[in-house]
DNA sequence: GCCGAGGTTTTTTTT
DNA sequence: AAACCTCGGC
């Protein structure tokens, strides 16, 4: 029997697609509208618009014009009649990707691009369970949790079923269940065996549990947007089938990084005509973190059998050095279809590697260079800097600042994250959505308004007993003698307040009514009377929220959007250097990247070894992939050799990476010593030499000299860095054997007594610098 | 219920 | 090093 609602990793769909059917006798005839966008395309790119019927994979490299395609392909068959803009299901990952893909589209068709059923998996989901919520027991104003209501949520179940939350914090728990989620699976799908001992061996229960409070609070947190889905589809055939006729055509954008139970809404939905079109890039697949199944587009010939493949590998972005360099590093993974991207254009310049001493240098040379890029005319917003994780564009602002380089940090702190704004949101949400009992305990005593422990002990237990919402319960306890007369009429006062605010929420526009909210409940207040110096911020951030308001048409669409979209709504003032994630940076493009950070441990990053293994360490390599093909003209590579990390200095080697690069397409930068720690450089197995500025490892000052930063091309010194392309291939002689106990010398932290030894690793108290882990290599006897 | 001292933990990536 | 948390004193 079939079953289109599981998944099963290595074999075809129990049920699968039916072969494409034939294409269509009479061959279109393109307009000369249609001539206009299709003209433009090359002849793989024209096959993925017009190829209209069954199964289509596109496999795109990067830089092939990918969203180009599908976006006219959308236009395409929206321009030849095939189908209503209502028919079409266009999905893509982010709201950037869909607020593209929305406009492209329109300057095609015109407004009816509205129409389409376009948007992130996420907010199509969220769309179609709002108007059948109560099918799967929610009302239709639910509320969407953010990652810190989960987490709150979490932590106080955990905390009533006993299980030390110290030991299994919320944030593990939570990965896990959402993976379950991922994965499309149920608290019914799951064994109590599955958790393993996570949670002290109750997380099933406590997934049970996390859902069934999800339902008295009204809520559905991300992963239930698409299983709630799942679920009203296998429960309510007719409104399946309603879909399915509904969507004639489907879309999907970024393919690779669906997850299972995205898949499976997929699959379902195309059972209707089988048109669905899925682009992506096995290559690019950087999510698997967050459950995306990679499988799914490996197996994607399997699971729509006749499907047509093309491949995309006309690369219009990059030079063919960099198109070399990153197939090279691509090609030693195992898991993927293989593609060879090509391009017509320039050679280019190699890519730089740079070996530099410490995190300090690497910030202090790659805005260096910068500015030199920007002597030679390249725009500072050609020009990003893209790191394996947050925290690592710290020391590149402070350079920044210190420069006075104009930089943005995409994808930072959000806005609608901040504390002020969340309090503000908790507001809006408890007037929209009384049994939302998060925002309720986020904001009824703050401001402090004299509701304490005792008050809320009393709502909870009532909460708990009667399994009704916290604002329901603080009603009828007013109605009782359960509370002391200081607490009751603080309480009475604020829901009364509430009920008065809820009524106003019926005719007054909802900015007014924010700005009301706020005002009247002393929230501004209270920050207009904090002297700390992020007062004023709030303040000022509380007053673009209530202006990002005005532009929607109801406070659940404003809620909505908050919830789905959640952009940083900095807009970028004038020319400014990118600093971002390698995540953040997919899809986008630069004339210059940066790719600083590239030891092993950070890149790749040592966790993602540690739990994920060989599967960890590709997903890695394909990082690696997306950051040297966001570059246009020039990849610039650097690694320190030590890092202060939570305090302490941290020796690191080379990533592997690094090694994996093509000799003859890399140029190597490095000051000596630094791969050797000490050695001699002639013991390396070929002439890595720096320039003469570089010799002196102390010499730190000097290196604003002149001459510093023009060391590429023919500006470099005579005397400069020979490169020899079989040089930096670093064979590492077999580490001098240290014990406990052995007097070092260290060349930037002095003598030292090693007190421990962990394989090539030394943890050493040194005299002056005190106590750092260090990699063997750097130190040597006196 | 608020504040500060002291101790601990942090850094993977995000719809 | 900085941010976060917890606990004890007011």
């Amino acid at each position: 029997m079939s079953d289109l609602f599981s998944y099963s990793d290595d074999e075809p769909a129990a049920r699968p697609f039916q072969p494409a059917p034939p294409a269509p006798t009479a061959p279109m005839a393109p307009g000369p509208a249609a001539d206009s966008y299709l003209s433009v395309l090359n002849d793989r790119q024209r096959e993925a618009v017009e190829r209209l019927d069954g199964p289509v994979l596109v496999l795109a490299g990067a830089g092939t014009g990918k969203t180009r395609a599908l976006t006219t392909r959308l236009g395409h068959l929206l321009n030849q009649g095939r189908a209503r803009p209502w028919n079409v299901l266009a999905v893509t990952f982010t709201n950037k990707a869909a607020g593209e893909m929305k406009e492209r589209v329109a300057a095609i068709i015109g407004p009816a691009a509205e129409q389409v059923w376009l948007g992130t998996f996420h907010a199509l989901g969220a769309r179609i369970l709002r108007r059948h919520a109560e099918l799967v027991g929610l009302n239709s104003n639910f509320t969407i949790l953010d990652a810190d209501d989960q987490q709150r949520l979490v932590k106080q179940l955990l905390q009533a079923e006993g299980i030390d939350d110290k030991k299994w914090p919320a944030r593990m728990v939570l990965t896990v269940l959402q993976r379950w989620k991922d994965r499309g699976l149920t608290p019914d799908k799951v064994s109590p065996g599955d958790g393993g001992d996570i949670a002290a061996g109750r997380l099933h229960e406590i997934y049970r549990l996390y859902q069934d409070r999800l339902r008295v609070l009204n809520a559905a947190d991300f992963g239930d947007l698409l299983l709630l889905n799942l679920k009203l589809f296998q429960e309510n055939a007719d409104v399946l089938e309603k879909y399915q006729q509904q969507f004639a055509y489907i879309l999907v954008d970024e393919y690779q990084d669906t997850n299972v139970a995205q898949y499976l809404w997929l699959r379902l939905l195309a059972q209707g005509h089988r048109n669905i079109c899925c682009v992506g890039d096995d290559d690019q697949s950087i999510y698997g973190w967050r459950g995306a199944e990679i499988g799914n587009i490996l197996k994607f010939e399997k699971d729509f059998p006749g499907a047509a493949v093309i491949r995309l590998e006309q690369n219009y972005r990059s030079t063919t050095r960099i198109l070399a360099a990153a197939g090279a590093l691509i090609a030693q993974n195992e898991e993927r279809l293989g593609k060879t991207l090509w391009t017509e254009g320039d050679e280019g310049d190699p890519l730089i590697v740079r070996g530099l001493w410490d995190g300090e240098e690497e910030a202090r040379t790659v805005a260096d260079e910068i500015e030199a890029h920007q002597r030679r005319g390249t725009p500072l917003e050609q020009i990003a800097i893209l790191v394996r994780a947050g925290f690592q564009t710290r020391e590149f602002e402070e350079r920044f600042i210190t420069l006075g380089l104009p930089y943005r940090v995409v994808g930072g702190a959000r806005f609608y994250e901040r504390l002020e704004i969340r309090d503000a949101i908790a507001y809006l949400r408890l007037i929209h959505q009384p049994s939302d009992d998060l925002a309720f305990e986020r904001i009824i005593n703050k401001p402090a308004r004299g509701i304490g422990k005792t008050t809320m002990q009393a709502i909870h237990a009532l909460a708990r007993a009667s399994e009704r919402p916290l604002m329901d319960c603080a009603r009828t306890l007013l109605a009782s003698d359960e509370l002391r007369p200081a607490g009751r009429r603080a309480l009475s006062e604020i829901v009364e307040t509430f009920a008065r605010w809820r009524d106003l929420a019926t005719h007054m526009p909802h900015g007014d009514l924010a700005a009301t909210v706020l005002d009247e409940s002393g929230y501004t207040e209270m920050w207009q009377k904090d002297k700390s110096p992020e007062a004023p911020g709030r303040l000022e951030n509380l007053k673009e929220l209530v202006s990002a308001m005005q532009e929607f048409e109801t406070l659940g669409g404003f809620l909505e959007h908050i919830s789905l979209v959640m952009e940083n709504t900095v807009a970028s003032q004038g020319a400014q250097v990118s600093l971002m994630t390698l995540h953040a940076a997919k899809g986008l493009e630069f004339d210059v990247v940066f790719l600083p950070g590239w030891e092993e441990g950070v890149f790749p990053n040592q966790r993602a070894l540690d739990e994920n293994g060989a599967a960890g360490l590709e997903e890695e390599r394909r990082l690696a992939y997306v950051g040297i093909t966001r570059a246009r003209r020039q990849v610039e590579i650097s690694f320190a050799a030590n890092r202060r990390m939570h305090g302490l200095w941290q020796s690191a080697i080379p990533s592997r990476f690094v090694q994996e690069l093509p000799n003859e397409h890399v140029e190597i930068m490095s000051e000596s010593g630094l791969y050797g720690g000490g050695r001699d450089v002639d013991t390396l197995s070929g002439r890595l030499v720096a320039g003469d500025l570089w010799d002196d490892p102390g010499a730190g000052d000097r290196r604003h000299g002149p001459g510093y930063g023009r060391r590429r091309g023919r500006d470099r010194p005579t005397a400069a860095p020979t490169i020899d392309g079989q040089g930096y291939l670093v064979e590492q002689k077999p580490s001098q054997k240290f014990a406990v106990g052995d007097r070092v010398f260290h060349q930037k932290f002095g003598m030292g007594d090693v007190v421990a030894v962990d394989g090539g690793k030394l943890d050493i108290a040194f005299d002056k610098a005190g106590r750092k882990k260090v990699v063997d290599s750097f130190v040597s006897y006196p």
